[in-house]
DNA sequence: AGATCATTCAAACGTTCGTATGAATAATTG
DNA sequence: CAATTATTCATACGAACGTTTGAATGATCT
């Protein structure tokens, strides 16, 4: 009666599991009872738990780097309309955005934010360069957009403001709901996506301030 | 010969492993002979691996703290003395400066800084819990100074926004040194103190900023 | 010096890990 | 339909894990 595939339960398991425990803590026997499957399913569709982690990572970030792309050359085209630089909001707002509302479009897929963030800080190697292999290309258009967007900045500067925006919605996306220190007064969004705004603001105005 | 005890052996060789891969894929074995101690040296003197890292995390993060709360209760009584309020760059710095400056400080504690912002991202509750417990009374201090000094913004903004603050620091911290994707014209600096004033001047703008 | 306590050491314990195996079952094909 | 291929399954393997043990060695004290 199940319509899914062997292989989706995997993926769709290991999604969760490797986003809220990391890849090291997630073993091959708590995966595949929660999937439902045998244990060595993982070994005969996947190869290795290593190629899982890749094809579970891979599954998502194509399409969600897809959509990055997509918006910052809207963005880049606007500008090239109309004879200007393009908007630092914008740009970073093409990458932010979708990562950010990733959960509420797709809900299925609703930990998958967290496990981008998880395989920065990975303490493994392979993981880690896994996914900076799959990022470089759109990272480095990100960085040429903002060194475009913003001329009054070296390429050095443009590039640890870029680092400091990326550390604070990895921090958004994947820490700060683990840290319940919660003062008086203080309200906790009921998604992500309403940090999309807050977020903006704060990191626009970081790349915006003259040197 | 050697005057550093057994106990300083491992908790030096301790810090830097955790730091370096994290406290699951640090093995008792790994850390022991890198420390030059016998395999059982661990659970004698410290009991298990769990009160290990805790004794690593208190050793240095408690100097810290006591440093951190230091310069912050400085820039508080000097707002006070001139009747106004604190300004958030000092408040931002009084916090993040001794952490950056660390590894200049104390050369033989270099990774420790790391080991703090792996301390957040660690898939495991129980460090990141037992490090939560520990920053808990300087967090909120750090966050009603920040209230204090601006007005402008409510609670749960200045919340929002120290957590941006956070993510940006933890990043630079830990992250990223380990993505080596440097653009043409970058350059890299030689320690990490170089990069306090960037992150302050990008944090406090993000701070300042009008809601 | 001898007695007492603290520390080091090699070896082993019981678990859990990722992966491999080969038989059993399901699905597909000619 | 039989024959072939694809998938599932229980079980086992060797390695690595944190921890325990008890004897050997070192330091301390009357």
């Amino acid at each position: 009666m199940n319509r899914k595939s062997t292989k989706e339960h995997i993926l769709d398991n290991a999604e969760k599991l490797f986003a809220r425990n990391g890849y090291h803590s997630t073993s091959m026997r708590m995966l595949t009872k929660k999937a439902g499957v045998n244990l060595g399913a993982v070994n005969y569709h996947f190869g290795s738990k290593k190629d899982l982690i890749r094809s579970v990572i891979e599954r998502r970030l194509t399409v969600l780097n897809k959509k990055r792309e997509e918006l910052l050359d809207q963005v880049l085209a606007r500008a090239n309309q109309s004879n200007s630089r393009p908007c630092p909001r914008e740009v970073l707002k093409s990458f932010i955005a979708p990562t950010l509302e990733f959960r509420d479009r797709f809900p299925q897929a609703a930990e998958f934010p967290k496990l981008i963030s998880r395989a920065l800080t990975e303490p493994d190697d392979m993981v880690r360069n896994m996914f900076i292999e799959i990022m470089t290309p759109l990272f480095h258009k990100l960085f040429e957009s903002l060194c475009l967007a913003l001329p009054g900045l070296s390429r050095t500067q443009v590039y640890w403001r870029l680092h400091f925006c990326l550390g604070s919605m990895s921090h958004v996306m994947n820490v700060a709901e683990r840290i319940r220190i919660i003062p008086d007064g203080v309200e906790t969004p009921a998604s992500q996506s309403q940090l999309v705004e807050p977020l903006l603001n704060f990191i626009t105005a970081g790349m915006e301030r003259n040197p």
